[in-house]
DNA sequence: TTGTACGCGTTATCAT
DNA sequence: ATGATAACGCGTACAA
């Protein structure tokens, strides 16, 4: 019953140790026969290699990890099963790996590639700035999707997986715009966000000047740090937009840079008796599928998720072929209209 | 740069390999200083042990895996990272697995058992009733969480943290009725559900017979197994509930098995253009935020996540302190009132 | 307090 | 086609 190893199986059917491994691991020298012997035998005694001795052995150990903060992240979610399915396919170890908030995540990279010995590294919404120094002693290939990250530019054997945020938070602020909004509020990542917040809030900064509507600092709300979690959350959303309501500044839409906090506005905005789009229009980002559903249904922005995630897993064995290389794909997104934004212009 | 081993640690620091070894694990039987020179030299050049060798040579990996299928789903989000957190504090190491689909969870909690050599398992949201023969070849103690599964009386080791769902189920349908509604359809799982779907169920036919109302069974939608995917999505909610609508069928509450479910049928709603809880009251499953920021926020059973999770995770550590122990702790849920339930009845 | 040497289970090299 | 055996990197008796 107890941890059954190949010797055990070598001695159950009376051949070497070597011609089990063989017969695991599909050599050639091997005769039919014995294989299918030694095969069944392993079912019999439910045998499964000891994956530590194997890593321990193997100068390939065949395994690639993705490390994310907040496998609660809805927009990482779905990503991460796309992506997990494709490695799998690939007939390689797909290892998933939480790293806390606080923890520097190329620090962890660096950690488990020892530990594990991996053969590569998905990033999924990682740091916009890593640290180069850390970069440096990551020695395996690696990969960031959704966030076009800045990596110095002596390094090789890394990927980039993201859409075009400051474009994209233009196109839906412009959009806005051409709806005749010009009091445009936005809940954006605080003020020291060095990632795709700042993105994000320079598309807003741009679309308003391109619209010769001026800057107004009363519409920027920044997000707070919560105890221990993502951000991006709606309960951030409700607060943040329920101190907008409160401050008695005016506006027209409310532009969250992200759906789940767009989702926490709508609910803001209900409970203080006004409703959407009628009295605020709201747009959001990222195209969760909880911005189609809900009601009304949040006008977004739509990262194709699924050509990401499957990208980002190609992108990374090619990168493990050829460690050389630099590769980045910036995907375009796309404006997914819902009915949460009002035209304030008359038809023309 | 490359792979840097104890006994290259040893040689820089000219003392065995032994005495490197009990630096980094802490033994009492080494001197301070020489202690912190191998720490400091470790640091320097970045030694980190090969978790396979640890892993190979020790009789103990203090290691233990959550397993689940559908890291997407949000019930389960939150509870993953509150268990982590604690597996995380005793200084154990957490694996997250995510199990396909289609795959058996017991059959690779066994391969992983082996493979990694765990402490302990937890099974979030598995079948409720596991192959007894797989479950015998479980070494490990294991608990799972939110589904009150059926394991064999002969066997110990095993834990359970769940709700009472059919009690609860009963509990939002009593509301139902007590609200005036009579015809109330349900949105549940397939027929040949034996896991929580089935309990739910039961719990609303309970609750329909105790009112003295008639069990009709044009009243029950069950949902359809999607590609790939969990049944639970806000797709298949929008589905079965546009199905209900046009099958003509008169109600006036729609009760769904998981929030999730709930938020979709809302969509349908809506866009069939009636209204929640004006036309239709929808009532849900689960308590997650979703419902709570949905528009309306909809009446649901709530389920105590984080008690549930911390529980799970202590319970194996006690079952790894005593594998004879069989634990089962049943948490109380409640009902969160939303807006999405009206009240038939006159006031009184 | 410290160092030497063996073994954990596997794969790969080399004989046979 | 098959079997013996040497690593892989680490922990730990046991000896010093």
């Amino acid at each position: 019953m107890e941890k059954v190893t190949i010797r055990d199986i070598a001695r159950i059917c009376k051949v070497g140790v070597s011609t089990v491994s063989r017969a695991i691991n599909n050599h050639p020298d091997i005769n039919p026969e014995t294989k299918k012997l030694i095969l069944d035998t392993i079912r019999e005694y439910n045998y499964v290699p000891n994956n530590s001795a194997q890593n321990l052995k193997r100068s390939e150990t065949n395994t690639i990890a993705l490390l994310t903060k907040g496998v609660g992240n809805p927009l990482f979610a779905e990503m991460i099963e796309t992506a997990q399915r494709h490695v799998l396919g690939k007939d390689y170890t797909f290892v998933l790996q939480q790293v806390e908030e606080e923890e520097n995540e190329i620090e962890a990279a660096i950690r488990i590639t020892q530990e594990r010995r991996l053969k590569g590294i998905i990033f999924m919404g990682g740091s916009s700035s890593p640290d180069p120094g850390l970069l440096k002693r990551l020695t395996v290939p690696y990969v960031f999707c959704t966030v076009d990250s800045r990596i110095p530019e002596d390094l090789t054997g890394w990927g980039i997986v993201a859409i075009d945020d400051e474009a994209e938070s233009y196109r839906i602020v412009d959009y806005l715009c051409r709806r005749g909004h010009r009091r445009i509020a936005i809940i954006t990542a605080y003020a020291h966000d060095t990632s795709i917040g700042k993105l994000r809030l320079n598309g807003y900064v741009r679309a308003l000047k391109d619209h010769g509507i001026e800057y107004a600092p009363e519409l920027v709300v920044q997000m707070q740090m919560q105890g221990g979690g993502s951000i991006y959350t709606m309960q951030n959303g409700y607060e943040r937009a329920q101190e907008l309501l409160r401050s008695g500044t005016e506006f027209t839409a409310l532009y969250a840079i992200s759906d789940t906090i767009a989702i926490g506005a709508c609910k803001a905005i209900f409970d203080s008796g006004l409703s959407v789009p009628e009295d605020i229009s709201v747009a959001g980002f990222d195209g969760l599928d909880q911005a189609l559903y809900y009601h009304p249904s949040i006008t977004t922005i739509e990262q194709p998720m699924n050509e990401m995630a499957l990208e980002t897993s190609r992108m990374l064995f090619r990168l493990i072929q050829d460690k050389d290389a630099r590769l980045r794909r910036i995907f375009p997104a796309s404006l997914r209209e819902g009915q949460s934004v009002r035209n304030l212009l008359p038809d023309i």
